[in-house]
RNA sequence: GUCCCCAUCGUCUAGCGGUUAGGACACCGCCCUUUCACGGCGGUAACCGGGGUUCAAGUCCCCGUGGGGACGCCA
C-alpha cells in the first residue's frame, strides 16, 4: 500500500507558520517514503471560508515548494459521498437523529459547568425512536458509552481515552451540512490515508475520530500530532495571536528553504546539524523524532538561518528570490553602460545582508545615484579636511585608464602617503561620497563596482557639497 | 472546572541508567578591520519540586507545580 498524507487546512485565512511546519512535515513524511501527499481544503463552514483564504494557503504552499501530488480537493465537492455516509450509518444505527434545541443544549453545558463537570452532550435523544414532523433536528454519532480509545501516536506515544470523556458528537447540522469530524473520517478513508499527521490541538478529536472510523468497519490510520508552536509569550500562536501568513516571510526577505528549514529544527533535529538542504531534509527527517513538547518561535534564528542560504547559495538562485524585492523596492537592475552585473554586486554584498529585503536596500547605489547624503554619516565623517582629500582622490582615480580594485586600491593609498593620513581619515569620507552612506563593502570593491564614470561624478559632487558646508 | 498533552541553558535542541550534561541562536569579551558586516577564539548560562525504583536517575514510576491544548450545529 501506498503511504498517503495530507495537509488539510481551512479556509478562513493565510497559510500561517504553524499550519506550514505540519504541512512541512506531512510533506516531508510522504517523500520521504515515495508517497503521496494530498492537499485538502476544509471548506465545510461556508460562513467563514472564503476564496481569497484559498488562494492564500495554495501562494504559501507553492512559495515554500510543497507541492502536492492530488489536490486541492474540496470538501463542499463532496456532500453527496458525506450523505451517503450519513445515510448509512442512521440505517445501520451508529447515528441518530437529535431534536435538541440550541437553547437546552446550552442550559445542559451550563448546568454541567456547574457542576464541575466537562460540558457535553447528555444523550437525551440518544434512544429516542419517535420522529417528529416539523421539528429540527441535527444528526449525531452514537459514541460507544464504555471502553478506551487507544491512540499510538508516532510523536506522542500511547494515548488512553475513555469514552465516558466523550459525547454524541453532532456529524450533520441542521441544514444537512457535515461538520468537521465527520467529513475528515470519510475522505480520510475515502482518500485513503494512512498516516494523519496534524497539530496536537486535534488529540482530543482522535479518539472520536477512531470511534466512527470503526464504525463505519474501516481500518484506523496511524497518527502523529506535532506539538504547537509557542509566540513569545508562551502562548499558542495562531491567526488572531501573533502568527504571520508564510507569505510575509517572503516580504520580510527570507528564503522559502530558509523558512523550511527553520521550522523543521524546531521541534526536530539531526544530531547537531543546522542547515539542510531539501534532500537531506527528505533523507534525515523521521516522524518519530519529532519532539513531543510544544516550542517557541525564535525570529533571531530563523535570521540566523537566513543568512546562512543568503552567505551559501548559488548567486543566481539568490537573485531570483531577490528580483521580488527588487520590483517591491522599485529598483531596475540595468547591467551594462558601466554599471555593474547584478551577479557581481550580490557577491560583494551577500555576507552583510541579514534578509533578501536588506540586500536589496543595499545595492541601490549602484544602479541609482542618490539625492542627499545619509545625515550621521555626512555629520561624522565630512570634515573641514574633506574637500582636499576628496579632491586628491578625485585626481588620481581620474588617472586610472583600467578601472579595477587594484589599481583602486593602489591611488587610494597614494592618497594617504601624500597627505599624510592614515586610512581611517580617508576611507570614511570616500565612502560616504559614493555611496551616501556609511557602509559597504571594502572601498576598492565598491568603487570598481560602481564604476569610473560615477565615481567620478560622485567625488566632484562630494567635492562640491562639503566645500560649500565649510564655506 | 473536567479531560488530554508537555517539562534539559533566555530560545531551539542532544541525551534514550554510569557524560567534566554536548551543539546552535542570542548575549558578553578578545582578535581581524577603512565602514557595516563576515569570520576566528573564548566566556556566562540548564536537568521545575518532592517522593520512590536502583549499587547508580536528567534518563524509569508516582504525586505535586507550571505551561499548553480541548471541551461548538468552527475547523
Amino acid at each position: 500500500m501506498t503511504l498517503r498524507t495530507r495537509f488539510a487546512p481551512s479556509p478562513t485565512g493565510y497559510l500561517h507558520i504553524g499550519g506550514a511546519r505540519t504541512a512541512l512535515y506531512s510533506w516531508l513524511h510522504a517523500r520521504k517514503h515515495n508517497g503521496q501527499f494530498v492537499l485538502r481544503i476544509e471548506d465545510t463552514d461556508r460562513e467563514r471560508s472564503t476564496q481569497a483564504s484559498v488562494d492564500a494557503i495554495i501562494e504559501g504552499m507553492d512559495w515554500l515548494g510543497l507541492d502536492y501530488d492530488e489536490g486541492p480537493i474540496f470538501q463542499t465537492e463532496r456532500f453527496d459521498r458525506y450523505a451517503e455516509v450519513i445515510d448509512q450509518m442512521l440505517e445501520q444505527g451508529t447515528a441518530y437523529r437529535c431534536y435538541c434545541t440550541r437553547d437546552e443544549l446550552d442550559a445542559v453545558r451550563e448546568a454541567q459547568r456547574a457542576n464541575k463537570e466537562k460540558p457535553r452532550y447528555n444523550g437525551k435523544c440518544r434512544d429516542r425512536k419517535d420522529t417528529p414532523e416539523g421539528l429540527d433536528s441535527v444528526i449525531r454519532f452514537k459514541n460507544p458509552l464504555e471502553g478506551d480509545v487507544i491512540i499510538d501516536d508516532l510523536i506522542k506515544g500511547q494515548i488512553v481515552i475513555n469514552n465516558r470523556e466523550l459525547d454524541d458528537l453532532i456529524i450533520a447540522r441542521t441544514d444537512g451540512t457535515p461538520t468537521y469530524n465527520f467529513t475528515v473520517v470519510v475522505d480520510d478513508l475515502d482518500m485513503e490515508m494512512t498516516h494523519i499527521i496534524r497539530g496536537d490541538d486535534h488529540i482530543n478529536n482522535t479518539p472520536r475520530q477512531i470511534n466512527m472510523i470503526t464504525a463505519l468497519g474501516k481500518d484506523v490510520p496511524k497518527y502523529a500530532h506535532a506539538p504547537m508552536i509557542l509566540g513569545d509569550d508562551g502562548k499558542r500562536l495562531s491567526k488572531r495571536h501573533g502568527a504571520v501568513g508564510v507569505m510575509q516571510y517572503r516580504d520580510d526577505g527570507y528564503f522559502p528553504q530558509a523558512v523550511l528549514n527553520y521550522l523543521l529544527r524546531l521541534g526536530w533535529s539531526h544530531e547537531d546539524q543546522e542547515i539542510f538542504s531539501r534532500e537531506e531534509m527528505i533523507e534525515l527527517f523521521k516522524i518519530e523524532n519529532v519532539n513531543g513538547a510544544a516550542s517557541t518561535f525564535n525570529t533571531k534564528k530563523l535570521i540566523w538561518v537566513n543568512e546562512q542560504y543568503i552567505k551559501t547559495l548559488p548567486v543566481a538562485e539568490i537573485a531570483e528570490h531577490l528580483q521580488w524585492h527588487l520590483d517591491d523596492q522599485g529598483l531596475t537592475i540595468v547591467e551594462g553602460d558601466d554599471f555593474p552585473t547584478l551577479h557581481d554586486v550580490i557577491e560583494a554584498h551577500r555576507d552583510r545582508a541579514k534578509t533578501l529585503k536588506e540586500l536589496a536596500a543595499g545595492i541601490r547605489y549602484y544602479y541609482q545615484d542618490f539625492e542627499s547624503y545619509d545625515e550621521n554619516a555626512a555629520k561624522k565623517h565630512f570634515k573641514t579636511a574633506t574637500p582636499a582629500i576628496l579632491q586628491n582622490l578625485l585626481d588620481k582615480f581620474s588617472q586610472i585608464e583600467d578601472w579595477n580594485a587594484q589599481n583602486i586600491e593602489t591611488e587610494i593609498k597614494n592618497t594617504c602617503e601624500e597627505l599624510e593620513l592614515g586610512m581611517g581619515k580617508v576611507g570614511p569620507a570616500l565612502r560616504v561620497a559614493v555611496t551616501g552612506t556609511a557602509m559597504s563593502p571594502s572601498l576598492e570593491v565598491t568603487l570598481d563596482l560602481i564604476g569610473k564614470k560615477r565615481s567620478l561624478a560622485r567625488l566632484e559632487k562630494a567635492v562640491e557639497f562639503a566645500t560649500a558646508k565649510y564655506a
